[in-house]
DNA sequence: GACGTTATTATGTATATACATATTATGTCA
DNA sequence: TGACATAATATGTATATACATAATAACGTC
Protein backbone atom coordinates (compact mmCIF):
# COMPACT_ATOMS: atom_id res chain seq x y z
CA UNK A 1 0.00 0.00 0.00
CA UNK A 2 2.72 2.79 0.64
CA UNK A 3 4.84 1.31 -2.14
CA UNK A 4 2.56 0.26 -5.44
CA UNK A 5 -0.65 1.90 -4.25
CA UNK A 6 0.33 5.69 -5.40
CA UNK A 7 -2.56 6.60 -6.85
CA UNK A 8 -2.64 8.19 -10.71
CA UNK A 9 -4.64 11.01 -11.88
CA UNK A 10 -5.63 8.61 -14.53
CA UNK A 11 -6.88 6.35 -12.16
CA UNK A 12 -8.61 9.00 -10.36
CA UNK A 13 -10.37 10.67 -13.47
CA UNK A 14 -11.58 7.03 -14.36
CA UNK A 15 -13.66 6.59 -11.37
CA UNK A 16 -14.85 10.23 -11.35
CA UNK A 17 -16.11 10.02 -14.94
CA UNK A 18 -17.59 6.57 -13.46
CA UNK A 19 -19.43 8.10 -10.71
CA UNK A 20 -20.60 10.87 -13.31
CA UNK A 21 -22.09 8.65 -16.00
CA UNK A 22 -23.38 6.60 -13.00
CA UNK A 23 -24.75 9.31 -11.74
CA UNK A 24 -23.67 8.77 -8.63
CA UNK A 25 -23.01 12.58 -9.17
CA UNK A 26 -26.01 13.56 -10.63
CA UNK A 27 -25.82 16.43 -13.51
CA UNK A 28 -25.73 19.82 -11.46
CA UNK A 29 -24.92 18.59 -8.27
CA UNK A 30 -21.80 19.93 -6.42
CA UNK A 31 -19.31 17.34 -5.78
CA UNK A 32 -16.57 17.19 -3.17
CA UNK A 33 -14.18 19.93 -2.55
CA UNK A 34 -10.38 19.22 -3.92
CA UNK A 35 -9.70 18.53 0.18
CA UNK A 36 -11.79 16.02 0.31
CA UNK A 37 -11.64 14.17 -2.56
CA UNK A 38 -7.60 14.13 -1.84
CA UNK A 39 -8.46 12.59 1.60
CA UNK A 40 -11.25 10.02 -0.05
CA UNK A 41 -8.79 9.08 -2.89
CA UNK A 42 -5.51 8.95 -0.14
CA UNK A 43 -3.62 11.56 -2.69
CA UNK A 44 -2.33 14.90 -2.98
CA UNK A 45 -4.97 17.56 -3.64
CA UNK A 46 -2.64 18.36 -6.74
CA UNK A 47 -3.40 15.04 -7.89
CA UNK A 48 -7.10 15.05 -8.00
CA UNK A 49 -7.04 18.81 -9.02
CA UNK A 50 -5.16 17.35 -12.21
CA UNK A 51 -8.11 14.74 -12.36
CA UNK A 52 -10.83 17.19 -11.64
CA UNK A 53 -9.32 19.95 -14.48
CA UNK A 54 -9.09 17.69 -17.59
CA UNK A 55 -12.76 16.26 -16.85
CA UNK A 56 -13.32 20.54 -16.69
CA UNK A 57 -11.92 21.07 -19.75
CA UNK A 58 -13.94 17.69 -21.46
CA UNK A 59 -16.84 19.62 -20.22
CA UNK A 60 -18.19 17.10 -18.07
CA UNK A 61 -17.73 19.37 -14.88
CA UNK A 62 -17.39 23.00 -14.11
CA UNK A 63 -15.39 24.50 -11.84
CA UNK A 64 -15.84 28.15 -10.24
CA UNK A 65 -14.04 29.45 -7.36
CA UNK A 66 -15.04 29.68 -4.05
CA UNK A 67 -18.06 28.29 -5.57
CA UNK A 68 -16.60 24.30 -6.30
CA UNK A 69 -17.32 22.29 -8.63
CA UNK A 70 -19.97 20.94 -10.12
CA UNK A 71 -21.36 18.04 -12.72
CA UNK A 72 -22.24 19.80 -16.28
CA UNK A 73 -26.26 20.51 -16.20
CA UNK A 74 -25.74 19.86 -19.90
CA UNK A 75 -23.08 18.11 -20.97
CA UNK A 76 -21.78 20.34 -23.75
CA UNK A 77 -19.44 17.76 -24.81
CA UNK A 78 -16.61 18.20 -26.78
CA UNK A 79 -16.26 16.13 -30.18
CA UNK A 80 -12.42 16.21 -30.32
CA UNK A 81 -11.35 14.94 -34.15
CA UNK A 82 -8.01 15.21 -35.86
CA UNK A 83 -7.55 17.35 -39.19
CA UNK A 84 -4.96 15.07 -40.74
CA UNK A 85 -3.48 15.56 -43.61
CA UNK A 86 -5.25 13.86 -46.99
CA UNK A 87 -2.38 11.78 -47.39
CA UNK A 88 -2.71 10.43 -44.46
CA UNK A 89 -6.44 10.61 -44.11
CA UNK A 90 -6.20 8.28 -46.89
CA UNK A 91 -3.75 5.74 -46.00
CA UNK A 92 -5.00 5.29 -42.44
CA UNK A 93 -8.34 4.32 -44.30
CA UNK A 94 -6.06 1.83 -46.19
CA UNK A 95 -6.31 3.03 -49.54
CA UNK A 96 -3.69 3.96 -52.22
CA UNK A 97 -2.84 7.95 -52.62
CA UNK A 98 -2.21 9.62 -55.51
CA UNK A 99 -3.48 13.17 -56.50
CA UNK A 100 -3.31 14.79 -59.79
CA UNK A 101 -2.59 18.90 -60.06
CA UNK A 102 -5.74 20.53 -62.36
CA UNK A 103 -4.48 23.79 -62.30
CA UNK A 104 -1.55 26.41 -60.77
CA UNK A 105 -1.44 29.73 -61.76
CA UNK A 106 -1.98 33.23 -60.57
CA UNK A 107 -5.07 34.65 -60.98
CA UNK A 108 -7.38 38.04 -59.36
CA UNK A 109 -9.31 36.59 -56.84
CA UNK A 110 -13.05 36.47 -56.90
CA UNK A 111 -14.48 39.14 -54.20
CA UNK A 112 -16.18 35.45 -52.13
CA UNK A 113 -12.60 34.66 -51.31
CA UNK A 114 -10.88 38.00 -50.56
CA UNK A 115 -13.32 39.08 -48.49
CA UNK A 116 -13.45 35.58 -46.97
CA UNK A 117 -9.92 36.31 -46.05
CA UNK A 118 -9.68 40.03 -45.21
CA UNK A 119 -8.22 41.17 -48.03
CA UNK A 120 -8.74 43.86 -50.86
CA UNK A 121 -10.74 43.09 -53.94
CA UNK A 122 -9.31 41.95 -56.99
CA UNK A 123 -5.98 40.94 -55.40
CA UNK A 124 -3.53 38.42 -56.83
CA UNK A 125 -3.02 35.27 -55.66
CA UNK A 126 -2.23 31.75 -56.20
CA UNK A 127 -5.03 29.63 -57.21
CA UNK A 128 -4.38 25.74 -56.94
CA UNK A 129 -6.76 23.25 -57.62
CA UNK A 130 -5.88 19.19 -57.31
CA UNK A 131 -7.39 16.14 -56.68
CA UNK A 132 -6.94 13.49 -53.87
CA UNK A 133 -7.61 9.91 -55.08
CA UNK A 134 -8.03 6.97 -52.91
CA UNK A 135 -7.61 3.57 -55.19
CA UNK A 136 -7.98 5.55 -57.97
CA UNK A 137 -10.99 6.84 -56.96
CA UNK A 138 -11.57 10.60 -56.85
CA UNK A 139 -11.98 11.54 -52.62
CA UNK A 140 -11.58 14.88 -52.15
CA UNK A 141 -11.24 18.17 -54.54
CA UNK A 142 -9.53 21.13 -53.59
CA UNK A 143 -9.38 24.31 -54.49
CA UNK A 144 -7.36 26.62 -53.33
CA UNK A 145 -6.09 30.27 -52.73
CA UNK A 146 -3.12 30.86 -51.16
CA UNK A 147 -1.69 34.58 -50.18
CA UNK A 148 1.80 35.10 -51.98
CA UNK A 149 2.66 38.18 -49.77
CA UNK A 150 2.43 35.44 -46.50
CA UNK A 151 4.10 32.93 -48.74
CA UNK A 152 6.06 34.25 -51.66
CA UNK A 153 8.54 31.15 -52.33
CA UNK A 154 5.29 29.06 -53.09
CA UNK A 155 5.38 31.11 -56.54
CA UNK A 156 7.50 28.85 -58.45
CA UNK A 157 6.31 25.29 -56.78
CA UNK A 158 5.43 22.76 -59.65
CA UNK A 159 3.48 20.48 -57.21
CA UNK A 160 4.58 17.77 -59.40
CA UNK A 161 5.88 15.25 -56.51
CA UNK A 162 3.83 17.57 -53.40
CA UNK A 163 0.83 18.40 -53.12
CA UNK A 164 0.12 22.14 -51.97
CA UNK A 165 -1.46 20.82 -48.93
CA UNK A 166 1.52 19.25 -47.79
CA UNK A 167 3.85 22.16 -49.26
CA UNK A 168 2.48 24.57 -47.07
CA UNK A 169 2.24 22.17 -43.66
CA UNK A 170 5.96 21.72 -43.96
CA UNK A 171 6.64 25.54 -45.57
CA UNK A 172 4.37 27.67 -43.96
CA UNK A 173 3.42 28.67 -40.41
CA UNK A 174 0.11 29.15 -39.27
CA UNK A 175 -1.03 29.55 -35.72
CA UNK A 176 -4.92 29.97 -36.56
CA UNK A 177 -7.56 28.23 -38.55
CA UNK A 178 -11.38 28.80 -39.05
CA UNK A 179 -12.96 25.60 -40.66
CA UNK A 180 -16.65 25.29 -41.96
CA UNK A 181 -18.38 22.26 -42.85
CA UNK A 182 -21.89 21.91 -44.97
CA UNK A 183 -23.28 20.03 -47.69
CA UNK A 184 -24.35 21.29 -51.17
CA UNK A 185 -25.12 20.15 -54.53
CA UNK A 186 -22.58 19.35 -56.72
CA UNK A 187 -21.77 22.01 -59.41
CA UNK A 188 -21.16 21.02 -63.44
CA UNK A 189 -17.32 21.47 -62.56
CA UNK A 190 -17.31 19.74 -59.08
CA UNK A 191 -19.57 16.69 -60.40
CA UNK A 192 -17.05 16.60 -63.50
CA UNK A 193 -13.87 16.44 -61.54
CA UNK A 194 -15.33 14.23 -58.60
CA UNK A 195 -16.99 11.98 -61.36
CA UNK A 196 -20.34 12.16 -59.27
CA UNK A 197 -23.68 13.04 -60.88
CA UNK A 198 -24.67 16.78 -61.44
CA UNK A 199 -26.87 17.59 -58.25
CA UNK A 200 -25.61 14.73 -56.51
CA UNK A 201 -24.62 15.87 -52.46
CA UNK A 202 -21.10 16.49 -51.66
CA UNK A 203 -19.91 17.15 -48.30
CA UNK A 204 -17.23 20.26 -48.56
CA UNK A 205 -15.23 21.64 -45.69
CA UNK A 206 -14.12 25.11 -46.08
CA UNK A 207 -10.43 26.58 -44.09
CA UNK A 208 -8.83 29.79 -43.85
CA UNK A 209 -5.58 29.27 -41.60
CA UNK A 210 -3.89 32.38 -40.86
CA UNK A 211 -1.10 34.20 -38.62
CA UNK A 212 -2.56 36.66 -36.40
CA UNK A 213 -3.50 39.75 -39.25
CA UNK A 214 -1.96 37.71 -41.81
CA UNK A 215 -4.35 35.17 -43.99
CA UNK A 216 -1.99 32.33 -45.30
CA UNK A 217 -4.67 30.24 -47.51
CA UNK A 218 -8.19 29.51 -47.81
CA UNK A 219 -9.05 25.99 -49.00
CA UNK A 220 -12.21 24.41 -50.01
CA UNK A 221 -12.45 21.02 -49.59
CA UNK A 222 -14.99 18.44 -51.71
CA UNK A 223 -16.02 15.07 -50.65
CA UNK A 224 -18.53 13.03 -53.15
CA UNK A 225 -21.24 11.86 -50.70
CA UNK A 226 -20.39 8.39 -49.52
CA UNK A 227 -17.71 10.48 -47.40
CA UNK A 228 -18.05 10.11 -43.68
CA UNK A 229 -16.54 11.70 -40.99
CA UNK A 230 -16.21 9.87 -37.88
CA UNK A 231 -15.78 11.02 -34.50
CA UNK A 232 -15.64 8.79 -30.55
CA UNK A 233 -15.78 10.84 -27.24
CA UNK B 1 10.33 40.37 -10.19
CA UNK B 2 11.11 38.19 -7.12
CA UNK B 3 7.42 38.54 -6.68
CA UNK B 4 5.00 39.52 -9.82
CA UNK B 5 7.18 38.23 -12.19
CA UNK B 6 6.45 34.11 -11.32
CA UNK B 7 6.29 32.88 -14.81
CA UNK B 8 2.63 31.07 -15.67
CA UNK B 9 2.39 28.20 -17.42
CA UNK B 10 0.22 30.41 -19.77
CA UNK B 11 3.05 32.86 -20.53
CA UNK B 12 5.71 29.90 -21.24
CA UNK B 13 2.86 27.93 -23.58
CA UNK B 14 2.47 31.30 -25.53
CA UNK B 15 5.86 32.17 -26.00
CA UNK B 16 6.43 27.95 -27.46
CA UNK B 17 3.34 28.32 -29.47
CA UNK B 18 4.80 31.44 -31.04
CA UNK B 19 8.21 29.94 -31.78
CA UNK B 20 6.63 27.03 -33.40
CA UNK B 21 4.26 29.38 -35.52
CA UNK B 22 7.25 31.51 -36.19
CA UNK B 23 9.56 28.61 -37.21
CA UNK B 24 12.23 29.63 -34.24
CA UNK B 25 11.86 25.35 -34.12
CA UNK B 26 11.21 24.37 -37.19
CA UNK B 27 8.37 21.02 -37.94
CA UNK B 28 10.39 17.62 -36.55
CA UNK B 29 13.35 19.57 -34.80
CA UNK B 30 14.17 18.70 -31.36
CA UNK B 31 13.68 21.21 -28.47
CA UNK B 32 15.82 21.71 -25.74
CA UNK B 33 14.61 19.20 -22.94
CA UNK B 34 12.35 20.54 -20.02
CA UNK B 35 15.35 21.22 -17.64
CA UNK B 36 17.20 23.61 -20.08
CA UNK B 37 13.86 25.43 -20.61
CA UNK B 38 13.14 25.70 -17.08
CA UNK B 39 16.29 27.41 -16.97
CA UNK B 40 15.65 29.85 -19.62
CA UNK B 41 12.42 30.37 -18.27
CA UNK B 42 13.13 30.86 -15.18
CA UNK B 43 10.71 28.75 -13.74
CA UNK B 44 10.35 25.20 -12.22
CA UNK B 45 10.50 21.82 -14.54
CA UNK B 46 6.58 21.01 -13.94
CA UNK B 47 5.85 24.72 -15.08
CA UNK B 48 7.61 23.79 -18.20
CA UNK B 49 5.90 20.33 -18.44
CA UNK B 50 2.63 21.53 -18.12
CA UNK B 51 3.19 24.01 -20.85
CA UNK B 52 4.77 21.07 -22.87
CA UNK B 53 2.04 18.53 -22.38
CA UNK B 54 -0.96 20.93 -23.39
CA UNK B 55 0.75 21.51 -26.41
CA UNK B 56 1.39 18.15 -27.26
CA UNK B 57 -2.11 17.37 -26.38
CA UNK B 58 -3.12 19.98 -28.67
CA UNK B 59 -0.52 18.06 -31.73
CA UNK B 60 1.51 20.36 -32.34
CA UNK B 61 4.43 18.78 -30.25
CA UNK B 62 5.41 15.17 -29.92
CA UNK B 63 6.94 13.96 -26.90
CA UNK B 64 8.87 10.67 -26.01
CA UNK B 65 10.74 9.68 -22.66
CA UNK B 66 14.03 9.38 -23.47
CA UNK B 67 14.29 10.48 -27.15
CA UNK B 68 12.94 14.34 -25.80
CA UNK B 69 10.37 16.30 -27.35
CA UNK B 70 10.26 17.38 -31.34
CA UNK B 71 7.99 19.89 -33.36
CA UNK B 72 5.04 17.76 -35.17
CA UNK B 73 6.27 17.30 -38.72
CA UNK B 74 2.44 17.50 -39.70
CA UNK B 75 0.42 19.34 -37.24
CA UNK B 76 -2.40 16.74 -37.14
CA UNK B 77 -4.07 19.56 -35.12
CA UNK B 78 -7.47 18.47 -33.12
CA UNK B 79 -10.32 20.81 -34.43
CA UNK B 80 -12.03 20.35 -31.34
CA UNK B 81 -16.25 21.25 -31.56
CA UNK B 82 -18.51 21.63 -28.53
CA UNK B 83 -21.72 19.42 -29.32
CA UNK B 84 -24.52 21.45 -27.49
CA UNK B 85 -28.03 20.28 -27.29
CA UNK B 86 -29.94 21.95 -30.00
CA UNK B 87 -31.87 24.31 -27.74
CA UNK B 88 -28.89 26.16 -26.31
CA UNK B 89 -27.31 26.44 -30.34
CA UNK B 90 -30.41 27.77 -31.40
CA UNK B 91 -30.74 30.41 -29.00
CA UNK B 92 -27.03 30.94 -28.75
CA UNK B 93 -26.69 32.11 -32.66
CA UNK B 94 -29.85 33.98 -31.58
CA UNK B 95 -32.80 32.59 -33.21
CA UNK B 96 -36.26 31.21 -30.95
CA UNK B 97 -36.42 28.19 -30.34
CA UNK B 98 -39.44 25.82 -30.80
CA UNK B 99 -40.05 22.20 -31.09
CA UNK B 100 -42.82 20.17 -32.63
CA UNK B 101 -43.22 16.14 -32.22
CA UNK B 102 -43.90 14.08 -35.26
CA UNK B 103 -44.55 10.77 -33.48
CA UNK B 104 -43.89 8.88 -30.65
CA UNK B 105 -44.31 4.98 -30.73
CA UNK B 106 -42.69 1.81 -29.92
CA UNK B 107 -41.93 0.12 -32.53
CA UNK B 108 -40.10 -3.00 -34.15
CA UNK B 109 -36.66 -1.10 -35.01
CA UNK B 110 -35.19 -1.59 -38.78
CA UNK B 111 -31.91 -3.54 -39.46
CA UNK B 112 -30.29 -0.71 -40.23
CA UNK B 113 -30.58 0.61 -36.87
CA UNK B 114 -30.24 -2.16 -34.53
CA UNK B 115 -27.53 -3.52 -36.26
CA UNK B 116 -25.65 0.35 -35.58
CA UNK B 117 -26.48 -0.28 -32.15
CA UNK B 118 -25.30 -4.13 -31.54
CA UNK B 119 -28.71 -5.01 -30.31
CA UNK B 120 -30.90 -7.96 -31.90
CA UNK B 121 -32.75 -7.78 -35.36
CA UNK B 122 -36.24 -6.46 -34.53
CA UNK B 123 -36.20 -5.58 -31.21
CA UNK B 124 -38.95 -3.31 -29.87
CA UNK B 125 -37.94 0.03 -29.48
CA UNK B 126 -39.23 3.95 -29.05
CA UNK B 127 -39.31 5.99 -32.19
CA UNK B 128 -39.27 9.64 -31.91
CA UNK B 129 -39.16 11.76 -34.42
CA UNK B 130 -39.59 16.06 -33.98
CA UNK B 131 -38.24 18.64 -35.64
CA UNK B 132 -36.62 21.93 -33.78
CA UNK B 133 -37.22 24.83 -35.16
CA UNK B 134 -35.24 28.49 -35.03
CA UNK B 135 -37.64 31.46 -35.41
CA UNK B 136 -40.20 29.72 -36.77
CA UNK B 137 -37.54 27.49 -39.90
CA UNK B 138 -37.06 24.64 -39.69
CA UNK B 139 -33.76 24.09 -38.40
CA UNK B 140 -33.26 20.28 -37.64
CA UNK B 141 -35.32 17.20 -38.28
CA UNK B 142 -34.40 14.69 -35.37
CA UNK B 143 -34.88 10.73 -35.72
CA UNK B 144 -34.46 8.97 -32.61
CA UNK B 145 -34.24 5.47 -31.53
CA UNK B 146 -34.38 4.81 -27.91
CA UNK B 147 -33.03 1.55 -26.12
CA UNK B 148 -36.15 0.95 -23.38
CA UNK B 149 -33.77 -1.47 -21.79
CA UNK B 150 -31.62 1.11 -21.33
CA UNK B 151 -34.19 4.12 -20.02
CA UNK B 152 -37.33 2.52 -19.22
CA UNK B 153 -38.32 5.04 -17.65
CA UNK B 154 -38.81 7.34 -21.16
CA UNK B 155 -41.58 4.81 -21.65
CA UNK B 156 -44.62 7.15 -20.46
CA UNK B 157 -43.09 10.53 -21.32
CA UNK B 158 -44.87 12.78 -23.95
CA UNK B 159 -42.13 15.21 -25.04
CA UNK B 160 -44.79 17.80 -24.73
CA UNK B 161 -42.61 20.12 -23.11
CA UNK B 162 -39.54 18.89 -23.03
CA UNK B 163 -37.69 17.65 -26.60
CA UNK B 164 -36.33 13.94 -26.43
CA UNK B 165 -32.84 15.17 -26.85
CA UNK B 166 -32.86 17.05 -23.27
CA UNK B 167 -34.74 14.56 -21.83
CA UNK B 168 -32.21 12.19 -22.74
CA UNK B 169 -29.63 14.31 -21.59
CA UNK B 170 -30.77 15.21 -18.02
CA UNK B 171 -32.38 11.18 -17.22
CA UNK B 172 -29.95 9.05 -18.88
CA UNK B 173 -26.08 8.55 -18.31
CA UNK B 174 -23.93 7.88 -20.78
CA UNK B 175 -20.09 7.67 -21.58
CA UNK B 176 -19.51 6.95 -24.88
CA UNK B 177 -20.31 8.28 -28.32
CA UNK B 178 -19.89 7.83 -32.02
CA UNK B 179 -20.63 10.89 -34.00
CA UNK B 180 -20.83 10.66 -37.93
CA UNK B 181 -21.22 13.48 -40.40
CA UNK B 182 -21.99 13.47 -44.09
CA UNK B 183 -23.78 14.60 -46.82
CA UNK B 184 -26.86 13.55 -48.61
CA UNK B 185 -29.92 14.46 -50.72
CA UNK B 186 -33.12 14.98 -48.88
CA UNK B 187 -35.83 12.11 -49.42
CA UNK B 188 -39.51 12.75 -49.79
CA UNK B 189 -40.18 12.91 -46.43
CA UNK B 190 -37.12 14.43 -44.91
CA UNK B 191 -37.40 17.30 -47.51
CA UNK B 192 -40.99 17.70 -46.45
CA UNK B 193 -40.61 17.62 -43.06
CA UNK B 194 -37.47 20.46 -42.88
CA UNK B 195 -39.67 22.26 -46.10
CA UNK B 196 -36.74 21.57 -49.02
CA UNK B 197 -36.76 20.97 -52.59
CA UNK B 198 -36.48 17.02 -52.49
CA UNK B 199 -33.33 15.83 -53.71
CA UNK B 200 -31.70 19.31 -52.28
CA UNK B 201 -28.73 18.67 -50.42
CA UNK B 202 -29.01 17.67 -46.38
CA UNK B 203 -26.21 17.98 -43.84
CA UNK B 204 -26.31 14.60 -41.36
CA UNK B 205 -25.04 13.82 -38.05
CA UNK B 206 -25.63 10.39 -36.48
CA UNK B 207 -24.81 9.99 -33.35
CA UNK B 208 -25.07 6.69 -31.12
CA UNK B 209 -24.89 6.95 -27.64
CA UNK B 210 -23.93 4.17 -24.83
CA UNK B 211 -22.55 3.30 -21.56
CA UNK B 212 -20.12 0.18 -21.96
CA UNK B 213 -21.91 -2.30 -23.58
CA UNK B 214 -24.91 -1.21 -23.59
CA UNK B 215 -26.33 1.04 -26.15
CA UNK B 216 -28.90 4.02 -25.26
CA UNK B 217 -29.94 5.84 -28.27
CA UNK B 218 -29.19 6.28 -31.99
CA UNK B 219 -30.34 9.44 -33.55
CA UNK B 220 -30.19 10.89 -36.87
CA UNK B 221 -30.04 14.47 -37.22
CA UNK B 222 -31.37 16.48 -40.79
CA UNK B 223 -30.23 19.93 -41.51
CA UNK B 224 -31.10 21.77 -44.65
CA UNK B 225 -27.90 22.90 -47.12
CA UNK B 226 -27.95 26.31 -44.79
CA UNK B 227 -26.82 24.56 -42.52
CA UNK B 228 -22.57 25.62 -41.27
CA UNK B 229 -20.64 23.63 -38.25
CA UNK B 230 -18.04 25.98 -37.43
CA UNK B 231 -15.17 25.76 -35.33
CA UNK B 232 -11.98 27.80 -34.63
CA UNK B 233 -8.24 25.95 -34.19
C1' DG C 1 -32.89 46.99 4.92
C1' DA C 2 -29.65 48.57 1.16
C1' DC C 3 -24.87 48.97 0.34
C1' DG C 4 -20.05 48.69 0.56
C1' DT C 5 -16.07 46.51 3.06
C1' DT C 6 -13.79 42.58 4.77
C1' DA C 7 -13.18 37.74 5.77
C1' DT C 8 -13.54 33.23 4.10
C1' DT C 9 -13.09 29.61 0.98
C1' DA C 10 -12.41 26.60 -3.20
C1' DT C 11 -9.93 26.51 -7.00
C1' DG C 12 -5.61 27.91 -9.73
C1' DT C 13 -0.82 27.89 -10.10
C1' DA C 14 4.23 27.58 -8.92
C1' DT C 15 8.05 25.10 -6.77
C1' DA C 16 11.39 21.63 -4.96
C1' DT C 17 11.83 17.12 -4.54
C1' DA C 18 11.48 12.37 -5.31
C1' DC C 19 10.68 8.47 -7.78
C1' DA C 20 8.60 5.87 -12.01
C1' DT C 21 8.95 4.49 -16.69
C1' DA C 22 10.07 4.15 -21.37
C1' DT C 23 13.60 4.25 -24.56
C1' DT C 24 18.02 4.78 -26.24
C1' DA C 25 22.91 4.10 -25.81
C1' DT C 26 26.51 1.40 -24.08
C1' DG C 27 29.13 -2.29 -22.69
C1' DT C 28 29.97 -7.26 -22.02
C1' DC C 29 30.28 -11.83 -23.28
C1' DA C 30 29.90 -15.75 -26.25
C1' DT D 1 29.52 -9.68 -34.84
C1' DG D 2 25.33 -10.31 -32.59
C1' DA D 3 22.55 -11.01 -28.53
C1' DC D 4 21.57 -9.48 -24.18
C1' DA D 5 22.03 -7.24 -19.93
C1' DT D 6 22.95 -2.61 -17.99
C1' DA D 7 23.45 2.22 -17.57
C1' DA D 8 22.00 6.71 -18.82
C1' DT D 9 18.47 10.01 -19.77
C1' DA D 10 14.17 12.65 -20.89
C1' DT D 11 9.73 12.62 -19.88
C1' DG D 12 5.80 11.26 -16.61
C1' DT D 13 3.78 11.56 -12.24
C1' DA D 14 3.15 12.25 -7.13
C1' DT D 15 3.66 15.17 -3.07
C1' DA D 16 4.01 18.96 0.37
C1' DT D 17 4.00 23.52 0.51
C1' DA D 18 3.08 28.14 -0.50
C1' DC D 19 0.77 31.79 -2.39
C1' DA D 20 -2.66 33.90 -5.96
C1' DT D 21 -7.26 34.79 -7.35
C1' DA D 22 -12.08 34.86 -7.82
C1' DA D 23 -16.37 34.60 -5.79
C1' DT D 24 -19.22 34.18 -2.09
C1' DA D 25 -20.59 34.97 2.71
C1' DA D 26 -20.49 37.70 6.72
C1' DC D 27 -20.42 41.94 8.76
C1' DG D 28 -21.01 46.56 9.97
C1' DT D 29 -22.46 51.18 8.81
C1' DC D 30 -25.69 54.46 7.41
Amino acid sequence: MTATARKSFHAIKAEMARRIAERVWAPGALIPGEEVLSVEFGCARATVNRALQELARGGVLVRKRKAGTRVALHPMREARFVIPIIRQEIETKGGKYQFKLLSNQVEKAPASITQRMGLTKGKEMLHVRCLHLSDGKAYQYEDRWVNLDAVPSIRGETFETISPNEWLVTHSPFSQAEIVFHADVAGAEEADILGVAEKDAVFIVERVTFVPQKPITFVRMIHPSSHRMVTQL
